[in-house]
RNA sequence: UACCCCGUGGUGUAAUCGGUAGCACAGCAGGUUUUGGUCCUGUUGGUUCCUGGUUCGAGUCCAGGCGGGGUAACCA
């Protein structure tokens, strides 16, 4: 951690322990780690295990490890382990140290042959049939290999010959001597190796055994002096296994703690499901915006300090439940209100005719309008626009037949066009399937900037931009990517039913000419539409395209859709 | 029908050694406002899963139920 400045912990049952074992003695310094596997990116589940491990340690002046848990080189690549460091630094947390689980092959080996030579591990010629079939079940124990009672010398001498790539792959394994009939499976004789001739991304084809995870977690945990290793509750079975191997060695013990892992409406964090999506292509890549991948939430615009405060408001508990996706969003509009620069633009555009601009609406007359960049932050400034006697509006902002509770443009109604005048409709234009076409008004000079010097007030402000500078842009919305707040419900690949055919709706939007200069990776607030991020992929030099991030709170819709339904 | 974990308003979480159930989001009602945003104020929701026990006093301790989740890869 770069600061090492004690924060004020919060209060829940891991920072509680950790507490207890500070005060205790038993721990001088908090030492935590995050061990993904490099196979597969890192999603929002990850983002609260990352906070959770790393705030830890910030909090109480410790440090935090990442280490890659690489003992499966099947599906492991270089390339994850570069999007996976790339994504921590992207959430803001820099780790102590940097760790592979490859790094500790040689040590983890040499300890093996100490627990053959104990008598606490054989060499097994059945295969993984057998050996499945032979573990039993949740209600019926399982029953011993034959080759259980081999002798530590003969044991020592397969285990070598495996070493050293005298069998095939497949045909034996190490495995601990614990118990056949224990009530928890992990510590039926659990597999420490087996023989795999797979190069290893970074021990290239020095091994062709390869630890399984409960033969190399702990010790890893142990050699890195982890002092609470922090894990989902899907481990908690494990724990006993864990601390088996480290009792078993006389090695350092760290003490692992479970967690519930994070849920969250809406979204679905199975690799395996995820893995689907992009594999069907029902989502465009690890990185769209739809998905919950951090890579893709970037590219949404989500702000890395909107996840790590949305990660630690949560907190942490071992109860398993799911998350309101409000919450996330609430945290995100949080964040992006401070630091969004305030745009205008016109995502479903109806012309704007002002009868009386100077010289006839589309007369070259035009006036420069001061814009405030930013009301949170008088820091950011303002802009100049452009104002003409044609604009674009947004077709939702004008009914004909108004309800007595919209107070936008209607005929005969005044309001004001934001930083621009107050303007009054006088008619409408429609084609012959009764589409308005356009949308008639006068303005009035005396309104300057928006402001009326008699003092009279007006019930809307609604935004707008100049028709002959307005710039088109790509406009992305999403919405949630699945119909069913909870798409992991259904089993198998059901969920793919789940999929909202909406998910992604691209319309060409009319900007205001500043946004022409938008550059990818900004946040910007289209002013009454939401907040958007300019895509750093998509978007070339002026063509920018934006990605809807989370849409801004809206009352009148929200008044529209709950009383009478919708 | 084995073992393990868990059970606090709609959601998530808090409550020093047992001592009034708090916070955030959501909801509702006002106020401010050149964004129906932001901000401010007020406010509705809980028999703390149930039953019994210990105690002056139980969300917290004990027992028994009920409910939810997890676990049977040469994956992690």
């Amino acid at each position: 951690m770069t600061d090492r400045t004690p924060t004020e912990p919060a209060s829940d049952f891991v920072r509680d322990r950790v507490r207890a074992d500070l005060q205790s003695g038993r721990v001088k310094q908090v030492v935590t780690r995050f061990p993904p596997e490099p196979n597969g990116y890192l999603h929002i589940g990850h983002a609260k295990a990352i906070t959770l491990s790393f705030s830890i340690a910030q909090e109480f002046g410790g440090r935090c490890n990442l280490r890659m848990d690489d003992t499966n080189p099947e599906a492991e690549d270089q390339e994850y382990v570069d999007a996976i460091m790339a994504d921590v630094r992207w959430l803001g947390f820099q780790w102590d140290a940097m760790f592979y689980a490859a790094d500790y092959f040689d040590q983890l080996y040499v300890w093996a042959e100490q627990l053959v030579e104990k008598g606490l591990a054989y060499v097994d010629d059945q295969d993984a049939e057998t050996i499945s079939a032979t573990r039993g079940s949740l209600t019926a124990p399982g029953t011993n290999s034959p080759c259980r009672g081999r002798s530590p010398a003969e044991n020592l001498s397969l285990l070598r010959g495996m070493k050293n790539g005298e069998f095939a792959d497949g045909s034996k394994v190490l495995r601990a001597k614990i118990d056949m009939a224990h009530s928890n499976l992990n510590l039926r004789d659990p597999v420490m190796y087996r023989v795999r001739r797979l190069p290893h991304q970074r021990t290239g084809d020095t091994w062709c055994i390869y630890p399984m995870y409960d033969w190399a977690h702990g010790q890893c945990d142990s050699i890195e002096g982890i002092t609470h290793s922090l894990c989902t509750l899907e481990f908690e079975h494990h724990r006993p296994l864990y601390e088996w191997f480290c009792d078993s060695l006389g090695i350092y013990k760290p003490q692992q703690i479970e967690f519930a892992r994070l849920n969250v409406e809406y979204m679905l964090t199975s690799k395996r499901k995820l893995l689907l999506l992009v594999d069907g292509g029902h989502v465009d890549g690890w990185d769209d915006p739809r998905l919950p991948t951090l890579r893709g939430l970037r590219r949404r615009g989500y702000p890395p300090q909107a996840l790590v405060a949305f990660c630690k408001h949560v907190g942490v508990a071992k109860v398993n439940g799911t998350h309101e996706i409000g919450l996330l969003e609430f945290f995100v509009r949080n964040h992006l209100n401070k630091v969004a620069q305030r745009r205008m633009a016109v995502l479903d555009p109806v012309r704007l005719v002002i009868e009386n601009w100077p010289g006839g609406p589309d007369s070259a007359h035009v006036e420069m309008v001061e814009a405030v960049n930013n009301p949170e932050d008088p820091a950011a400034g303002t802009r100049s626009l452009p104002f003409r006697g044609e604009l674009w509006i947004e077709r939702e902002d004008f009914l004909e037949n108004p309800p007595k509770d919209f107070y936008r443009l209607a005929p005969g109604r005044e309001v004001r066009l934001r930083y621009g005048y107050f303007v009054t409709c006088t008619g409408v234009d429609k084609d012959a399937a009764g589409k308005v076409t356009a949308v008639r008004c006068t303005y009035d000079p005396a309104t300057t900037g928006g402001n009326a010097p008699d003092g009279r007030k007006v019930k809307a402000t609604i935004h707008w931009v100049s028709v002959s500078d307005a710039i088109d842009a790509e406009v992305r919305l999403f919405e949630h990517l699945f119909t069913d707040p909870d798409p992991a419900r259904a089993d198998g690949g059901d969920f793919l039913r789940l999929l909202n055919p909406d998910s992604r709706r691209i319309v060409r939007g009319k900007c205001e000419p500043s946004l022409g200069e938008a550059n990818g990776g900004e946040h910007y607030q289209f002013e009454r539409l939401a907040y958007f991020y300019c895509d750093d992929r998509d978007s070339t030099a002026g063509a920018p395209v934006f990605h809807r991030t989370v849409t801004l709170k809206d009352a009148w819709k929200k008044a529209q859709k709950t009383p009478g339904r919708n």
